[in-house]
RNA sequence: GGCGAUAUAGCUCAGCGGUUAGAGCGGUGGCUUCAUAAGCCAUAGGUCGAAGGUUCGAUUCCUUCUAUCGCUACCA
């Protein structure tokens, strides 16, 4: 059985989002080992593409300098997390590139019920920019909307009135690579024309469990009903990836080559441990065809390379198909979407630097996982009640309040009321659910039986009975029961707290490593000297590793993107009048720290700000900035400018004694003014 | 604008065409003191987003609406 996960883009770190993915994955995997299945857990660096060729042109290195530091990044960070990959290898690999190159060769050969050619050759236009030197994806270039005139927008669409146009439409259109101004050049693009797969993928998508339904549905009305469109699999020089063996100077488009690297990543996993890769992915001609499983772990985003391209070059190619794709969603935290600047935008080594244990995120994302496609959240009190409360609290203190009480377990299994057979007999039934990818469930089940197993504990009061010595094999039985039950439920959770299973059998002494070992007691055992198995967390740590991040400075998008600046505002509002010095310093304006930000509940553009000008001078200021700021809470705090001597203005909510000083039209476009930190309320602006 | 999803107790989530809708956490009141201030017992708290429809009966199915989240905007 062959498990992939997506492959991470060298150019950037993992985050708590990528891990969603590699933990959920890996849990799967150890679930399946457990079980007694033998799985390949197969990864790579996905490496190819304009990023990163831009990144090496701006940090004067070599595209292989960034892989090599960049992979060993990542590596490092999934072993911390116990994502345990049998092989992590590279889309750059020299397999990756003979595999792509078979591929190629089988699309170049496929011809369609009408015998014509899969793939399709035909030219482009694109905006070159000529000073980078490079074809620009719509992304990479910015100007004025042709229709509303809104200055800043993608080479694609405007972002203010959602019109849609081609890049050669914006006005003063400016690459975001160079600031150079781009021309329109034309250029042959390879296409692989999907539409003669149509009738395959429709049934394969729907073959049994081959995909979760709501993804079936998704694709069959959305693409699906309709002819598909080619594929554009080419990009003309310079471009960081394979050339195109028959057609020099165009190189595959990083998607061609990425999906092919779980199989090149498994091919030299192959070379190393001298098996044959066609045991793990056969071809249509071998003996062992469909024997075995192949699952891909990916993330909602990727799902039409993966359902759709990738299996049309698998069957051209010959290759088995995916026996299932494994989608989800994406993580958000504390209800939002990542945010560098709110600390939320959590790499994987900022929550290790914090000192937190790997083992209460594998918790909690099991805990959230449910197979469906739904995006997670990662709600960062709720992580610390939750770890605690279930890990150290239920489980973990089992063995806690119980292994120090006897040197040896009993040497018969003690009458427990039917306790352990009943956890026994759970089995099956938390086996579906990590099977089928509801962590959730299995973990609710498995918190239930620790519910269990304390009620137990309590009615038994070890710590009673060890007080009266003619009541010693009482004491024994009970705890005997108790860390019996306790080591139950470290195997149920090995999958995701490895590390507890490890030390749960280093304290028992038993073995513990497959599934079948929750079903038979463990009896006169000796026991190893007890010692903490988790470590309660700390909400402090938790603390320090989003003001870690949020602090961390976020690297320079690009060099020009955002210094592109039009005349539109000041066209909009000419400049008023000239005025003597003496006017101007007749205006008082000051700085001024939000102590409170409240909503008025009838006012649709007002809030009342309280402001302090240091000392005990408070005011208050109606300032009409709501529909900006809707969450008043993230105002306090911060320093803004007051005109100050402004005379009061009595409003229908209150009267204003100031005026809070911003810039932009209305509406979201509105800048509340701040000094550079240092400035102090009460200075006066000169 | 398009698409997908979600909307059930303060929070995170189960659940299901049918007797009084559940769990964990949190709250409150007890008990206990073995344990990493852990554990046990009890208890409060929900017109299951809104409006229609199907049905003998809907939180559960259908439609519409609203809100929220995410993706996407014609090289997916």
């Amino acid at each position: 059985m062959l498990v992939t996960a997506a492959l991470p883009y060298v150019n950037g770190h993992i985050h708590l989002g990528h891990l969603v993915e590699y933990i959920q994955a890996d849990i799967w995997v150890r679930f399946q080992r457990l079980q007694g299945n033998q799985v390949a857990y197969i990864c790579a660096d996905d490496t190819h593409g304009t990023a990163t060729m831009i990144r090496a042109r701006q940090e004067g290195r070599s595209e292989q300098q960034i892989m090599a530091e960049m992979s060993e990044a990542h590596q490092k960070d999934f072993a911390d997390f116990a994502v345990q990959f049998s092989h992590y290898g590279s889309t750059d690999a020299p397999s990756n590139k003979q595999l792509v190159g078979e591929f190629w060769a089988a699309l170049r050969q496929a011809r369609d019920d009408a015998g014509e050619s899969i793939v399709a050759e035909r030219d482009v236009t694109q905006l070159y920019d000529p000073k980078a030197g490079s074809f620009l994806a719509d992304r990479f270039v910015k100007g004025t909307c042709p229709k509303c005139k809104s200055p800043d927008q993608y080479g694609d669409s405007c972002e203010k009135c959602a019109a849609t146009f081609s890049p050669s439409d914006l006005i003063n259109p400016v690459s975001t690579l160079s600031g150079a101004k781009p021309e329109l050049r034309s250029a042959k693009h390879y296409f692989v024309r999907l539409e003669p797969f149509r009738d395959f993928l429709k049934a394969w998508t729907r073959s049994d469990n081959t995909l979760q339904n709501e993804i079936a549905n998704w694709l069959h009305g959305a693409f699906l009903n309709d002819a598909l469109r080619d594929w554009d699999v080419s990009r003309p020089a310079p471009y960081f990836g394979f050339e195109i063996p028959d057609a020099p100077g165009n190189f595959f488009y990083v998607w061609v080559d990425a999906p092919v690297g779980y199989l090149s990543s498994l091919t030299d996993w192959c070379a190393t441990t001298q098996q044959d890769v066609k045991q793990w992915w056969p071809k249509t001609t071998d003996k062992n065809f469909g024997a075995g499983e192949i699952h891909h772990f990916i993330g909602k985003d990727i799902t039409y390379f993966h359902t759709l391209f990738w299996p049309a070059m698998l069957k051209t190619a010959g290759y088995q198909l995916p026996t299932q794709v494994h989608i989800h969603g994406f993580l958000t935290v504390n209800g939002e979407k990542m945010s560098k600047s709110k600390g939320t935008f959590i790499r994987a080594r900022a929550y290790l630097d914090a000192g937190l244990d790997p083992a209460y995120l594998r918790y909690y994302f099991a805990s959230k996982l449910n197979g469906k496609v739904e995006d997670i959240d990662l709600n960062l009190a709720e992580f610390v009640d939750k770890v605690n409360s279930d890990i150290v609290g239920k489980v973990v203190n089992l063995a806690s309040r119980t292994a120090k009480f006897v040197p040896v377990l009993a040497s018969t299994y003690p009458d427990d009321g039917g306790l352990f057979n009943a956890a026994a007999a759970e089995s099956d039934a938390i086996a579906t659910a990590y099977a089928t990818g509801d962590y959730s469930a299995a973990m609710r089940r498995i918190m239930a039986l620790a519910d269990r197993a304390n009620e137990y504990v309590e009615a038994r009061a070890p710590w009673a009975l060890k007080k009266d010595p003619a009541r010693l094999d009482e004491l024994t039985a009970a705890c005997t029961v108790s860390l019996n039950l306790f080591r139950q439920l470290c195997i149920y959770l090995a999958p995701v707290l490895p590390d507890l299973a490890q030390k749960t059998a280093d304290l028992l002494g038993g073995s513990g490593n497959t599934w079948q070992d929750a079903q038979k007691p463990l009896t006169g055992i000796t026991l190893a000297p007890f010692k903490h198995l988790v470590a309660r967390l700390d909400p402090a740590k938790v603390d320090a590793m989003v003001a870690a991040s949020a602090s961390e400075t976020p690297a320079p998008a690009s060099v020009v993107a955002t210094a592109v600046d039009d005349g539109e505002a000041l066209s909009a509002e000419p400049l008023a009048g000239t005025i003597a010095f003496e006017d101007f310093s007749k205006v008082d304006l000051r700085v001024a720290r939000i102590i409170a930000a409240v909503e008025i509940p009838k006012a649709k553009k007002i809030l009342q700000l309280t402001v302090s000008l240091g000392g005990e001078d408070r005011r208050t200021v109606f300032a009409g900035i709501k529909t900006a700021y809707g969450d008043p809470t993230k105002l306090v705090g911060r320093l803004i400018v007051i005109v100050a001597n402004l005379a009061a203005k009595p409003m229908s909510f209150g009267t204003s004694e100031g005026m809070a000083i911003a810039a932009g039209p209305g509406g979201q476009e509105i800048f509340l003014l701040s000094p550079d930190s240092g400035a102090k309320p009460g200075q006066r602006i000169h």
